[in-house]
RNA sequence: GCCCCCGUAGCUCAGGGGAUAGAGCGUCGCCCUCCGGAGGCGAAAGCGCAGGUUCGAAUCCUGCCGGGGGCACCA
């Protein structure tokens, strides 16, 4: 049965056919929601301007024609003509009615699964030598987020895990942890506090780099990169080393993972070292087919249009001057993998804003060559989290503010909201709601703004139980499962019947659930859902004021209102389910 | 210097070329306060500037101003 709008596109379609001619069968009907300023109806089909223009008739007329030719069935209540020749459709109750009714015997609530695509998500991806913080959160959540949703619309997703595993940072840590001895306390301070221990790290490599004269702070830096190639290579004590810190990474990772039900586990690992051995040979690879050549001792890549500074040429560095291979090595094998051995129709990079030109580079590299065939690289930008003086978060020592601060400062903050909302509840009861509201806290904020943009970081307000905040939707649901026991009902069975007008925009707002899960499965934009959930909870609200449930009219009133009611929950649990937030069932 | 992204209400943000640009928070007024007030209804307030394309532009194009980011061995 679908949703009004999809109900509605064919028979536009076929009625333009019948006026102007076949091929306009496939034009595009221009449905959009009507002006609710202008009228009442539900849809405004704004083809005829368009149409008009190509037809060199005069709007109107078309949109006439249009009406003459449409086979309303039982789906449009009425259409009528107005301004320069919109056409202002207001569907037929009773039809959105069985709709309703329908979409509650549909496990995936109208969600129409597209042509089945292989889709290969690489997200989080953080780099295994350092503390993640919010940058990292970010990926973490949209790439999350996107999973589920791919998932739903029946995808074969593929995760990838791109730890950094590999590159210089893993060179300093060894080095550093060489230096301290590795039974000292400073080497203990990888499993008490790693980014601690990866700072003291930095902290001797960039004084090392910066040190002038050169060597007058030690040789850190040096011996780093020497560590590198010496891991790339494949030397037993480094390997062995690396093996040691990687393992209490990982174990890091999956308590944060764990913490914050992030759907990734240590199969969707695919780390930068797991291309180490194809890295030699894709810099083979690129010499043969002339794409790569020697420059000031590296092994680069000069494409048409990248210029730097000064006008000088830009080059994409697959092999370094000192014989270690970078990211943009390994993002060729990325993709090459992706694309030739996974078959990927889409691989997702959700990854930071700032690496887009590096995305740039490396896939026209790998498209000259032939390392992209059937799929579509797409890079997800996540756009920086700022604080509310407008700048990139950080401590007040500089360092960018760790994950784990923000996420304990978000659980303790929706322990104080639930404390003291809901005081009546047992400390235990009341620790499992407040860690769900404020992951939906901390995740809500993360997805509800565009992915790409920046987004503006305030506790106070994404825990808050009011406005478009995550815990506000929890709670939504939650309520309506406290009307529904209130009433005694656990699934009510009856038909949805419309009689008020609020009943009927809350309907209409539910048949909407399918397409805008589609949309987001198509633009990759999680807050387009966001948006929609909360828009229909607010709908639901004015529902409720409205229309009595459990003190209705009659029987058969009070049954459809339940069932509207059960319908909402579900939706609102299934879209939140979506976000990778679950909602509690009473808070 | 070049390239990318962004300037929308007091604040945080939506806005798929369509009619008089929306939401949340905040402010003001009214209502309900009977199913857990997540209240409901309404008001004030805005597309950085200047051109262009179009029947129609917040949306597409150009320039300028302002903010963020990127541009050879970190990822």
């Amino acid at each position: 049965m679908a949703d009004p709008i999809a109900a509605l596109t064919p028979r536009v379609q076929q009625a333009m056919a019948a006026a102007f001619g076949a091929d306009w069968a496939a034009a595009d009907p221009v449905i959009r929601p009507a002006n609710k300023r202008q009228t009442s109806a539900d849809v405004q089909v704004n083809a005829a301007m368009a149409a008009g223009k190509r037809l060199g008739r005069p709007p109107r007329e078309v949109a006439q024609a249009i009406v003459e030719h449409l086979d309303r069935g039982d789906l449009v209540e009425q259409v009528e003509i107005a301004g320069p020749g919109f056409l202002n459709v207001t569907f037929s109750s009773a039809w959105i009615a069985r709709a309703a009714t329908a979409l509650r015997e549909d496990d995936h609530f109208g969600v129409v699964r597209p042509p089945r695509q292989t889709v290969v998500v690489d997200y989080s991806s953080v780099n295994a030598a350092k503390e993640m913080h919010v940058a990292h959160l970010r990926s973490a959540v949209v790439g999350d987020s996107l999973v589920r949703t791919l998932e739903y619309l029946g995808h074969d997703v593929i995760r990838q895990n791109h730890l950094g595993d590999w590159g210089t940072p893993f060179g300093m840590l060894i080095e550093h942890l060489l230096d301290v001895g590795e039974d000292s306390d400073g080497a203990r301070l990888l499993q008490s506090d790693p980014n601690a221990f990866y700072r003291a790290a930095r902290g001797k490599f960039t004084t090392a780099e910066k040190a002038e004269p050169a060597g007058s702070a030690g040789d850190f830096d040096a011996r780093s990169r020497r560590r590198v190639t010496l891991l790339q290579a494949g030397e037993e004590d480094t390997l062995r080393l690396w093996r040691e810190i990687l393992e209490l990474s990982r174990v890091y990772l999956n308590r944060v993972y764990g913490e914050l039900d992030i759907t990734l586990t240590d199969d969707d690992i695919a780390g930068e070292s797991s291309y180490n051995d194809e890295l030699p040979g894709i810099c083979d690879a690129l010499q043969e087919k002339g794409l790569a050549v020697m420059s000031e001792g590296a092994l680069c890549v000069f494409l048409d249009g990248y210029v730097g500074r000064d006008d000088k040429p830009l080059p994409l560095i697959v092999r370094k001057s000192d014989g270690g291979y970078g990211y943009p090595a390994t993002d060729l094998a990325t993709i090459r993998h992706r694309s030739l051995d996974l078959h990927a129709d889409r691989a997702l990079y959700v990854v930071g804003a700032p690496q887009h030109l590096h995305f740039q580079m490396v896939w026209e590299t790998a498209r000259l060559a032939g390392w992209i065939e059937g799929t579509e690289p797409i890079h997800v930008q996540i756009g920086n989290v700022v604080g509310t003086d407008g700048k990139i978060l950080r401590t007040r020592s500089g360092d960018l503010v760790a994950l784990q601060s923000l996420v304990d400062a978000a659980f303790a903050k929706s322990a104080e909201v639930i404390a003291d909302s809901r005081p009546e509840l047992d400390a235990q009861t009341r620790d499992v709601i407040s860690h769900q509201v404020g992951v939906a806290a901390l995740k809500y904020a993360d997805l509800s703004v565009a992915h790409d943009s920046g987004y503006t970081f305030d506790l106070d307000r994404m825990v808050a139980l009011t406005g478009d905040t995550g815990p506000y939707l929890q709670y939504a649901t939650a309520r309506i499962r406290s009307i529904l026991a209130r009433a005694g009902v656990v699934e009510p069975v009856g038909p949805i019947v419309l009689r008020e007008p609020a009943e009927r925009t809350l309907a209409l707002r539910l048949l909407d659930f399918g397409a805008v899960v589609a949309q987001v499965g198509e633009t990759l934009e999680p807050h387009r859902l966001c948006t929609y959930l909360s828009d229909l909870a607010q709908t639901f609200s004015t529902f409720y004021e409205q229309c009595p449930v459990v003190k209705a009219e009659d029987d058969e009133v009070r049954e459809s209102r339940l069932a509207l009611c059960h319908l909402t929950r579900a939706v609102l649990v299934d879209g939140l389910g979506l976000l990778g937030i679950t909602a509690p069932e009473q808070m």
